[in-house]
DNA sequence: TTGGGCCATATCGTATACAATCTGAGCCTA
DNA sequence: TAGGCTCAGATTGTATACGATATGGCCCAA
């Protein structure tokens, strides 16, 4: 908790989005207790504030609350971690078809300069920006498809993907989605619906493939919590 | 918002169960003000879990909160009532399709009762209970697939369509699903994935049709709110 | 009469006080 | 020494007090 950024007064909104960047950035690692006064004291706010922040990203997923013990970073387990691909599987290739018969000039540069922010985040060693970067990309898709439904849940699925990528990833191979991307701004200038849709689905196939979501249990365990019940 | 029950205290989860009920059956109707005191003296509570209860709402898409003005029904847009039943056309057949290859001789008997109780609160009269059996169908459908994810995010659809039916159903048609239900049950009993997706797909298309979703206006607005900014 | 400004009241927003609950250390006992 | 008991401290849960903001009525002036 030590670690997250604005020692200044913020509202309850604001201290959900830093909570969220730390998430993204492995700041904060699955599991983590977030203590409602600490976080009140990092942002100078009372606990009522910190308390929606907290319910907040309960909501989308993100922490886990349980009652009378407090909130934690949440640890989405293996059949959540693919529960989550499979809906972005059946959401995403449509956003991408959609995108590309929506997607303006303007939006293609948009695109390609997020793509460029990413590569730089890359290119400083900053991985857990990229990673932010990269899941954000999806996100704009579906706000280039027009459709805001979509987009909220997206948002919600991406964060979450990112804590997925933090417990599952096989560190072995590198992460990326260079390749699939730049495919789709392609797809995207030339109005390409049932490219950007193939692209989408093989993407998305391709992050699940980097990930270790075999029936491995849910990686390092204390002993304590693994004898608990 | 005189005409909750309950009168005796309640938790935040269960007052947020109640007022979607309500809301369901149209007891409470879009643009309805909930003011945090008053469903505090129904539910015997305080204003904080009143608020804990709005807020959740809120996430849900069933309530909008604004800030220094209250909490109020959500009443969706044009849009969003056409985003709503287009993620449902994209998630709905998947599940349709996971859950034919699931379900159990339970399953199906489970959703045949589920039809029945439909059918009795129809020769009841209770057109809301009614309303919301039917909408549950779809999400039990998502629990037979075993798709925790997939489950909540559709409750929280189906909640909204609610909120869209009483906004843009055409009268004039009977919104009857009798007959689709009945399909996918037999598509489930014969493990007949294929057909069950059809039948889903079809189904919702069905339903797009009963509502008003063209560019008409969205209903009648007071002349004040009419010329508001 | 009409338009604008002012104030009382209603209502929401936030902080804080207090109650309920959990945790872990220390002690006692078998 | 292992197991369980008790209690103090830490932490969360809830109610309430107080401040901030919006609303609507009233008065006054043009």
């Amino acid at each position: 908790m030590s670690v997250i950024l604005k020692p200044k007064t913020a509202t309850a909104e604001e201290i959900a989005v830093q909570l969220t960047e730390a998430i993204h950035a492995h700041r904060l690692q699955p599991g983590a207790k977030l203590r409602e006064d600490e976080v009140g004291d990092v942002f100078q706010v009372s606990r009522t504030i910190v308390r929606q922040a907290l319910h907040s990203l309960q909501h989308k997923g993100l922490v886990t609350i349980l009652r009378n013990k407090g909130a934690f970073v949440a640890k989405p387990t293996l059949k959540e971690a693919r529960e989550v691909f499979e809906a972005r599987s059946l959401i995403e290739p449509a956003m991408a078809r959609a995108a590309a018969l929506r997607a303006t000039a303007q939006d293609v540069a948009f695109l390609e300069a997020h793509m460029q922010a990413e590569q730089d985040a890359l290119d400083r060693e900053e991985v857990g920006e990229a990673l932010r970067l990269s899941g954000d990309f999806h996100v704009q898709i579906a706000r280039i498809a027009d459709h805001t439904l979509i987009e909220t849940l997206l948002g919600q699925l991406v964060a979450r993907s990112a804590l997925i990528i933090a417990l599952y990833w096989r560190r072995r191979s590198a992460l990326s989605d260079k390749a699939s991307h730049m495919g789709l701004v392609n797809a995207f200038r030339d109005a390409d619906a049932d490219g950007a849709e193939e692209i989408m689905k093989g993407h998305l196939l391709d992050l699940l493939m980097q990930l270790d979501l075999r029936d491995s249990p849910s990686g390092p365990v204390s002993l304590k919590e693994a004898l608990k019940k």
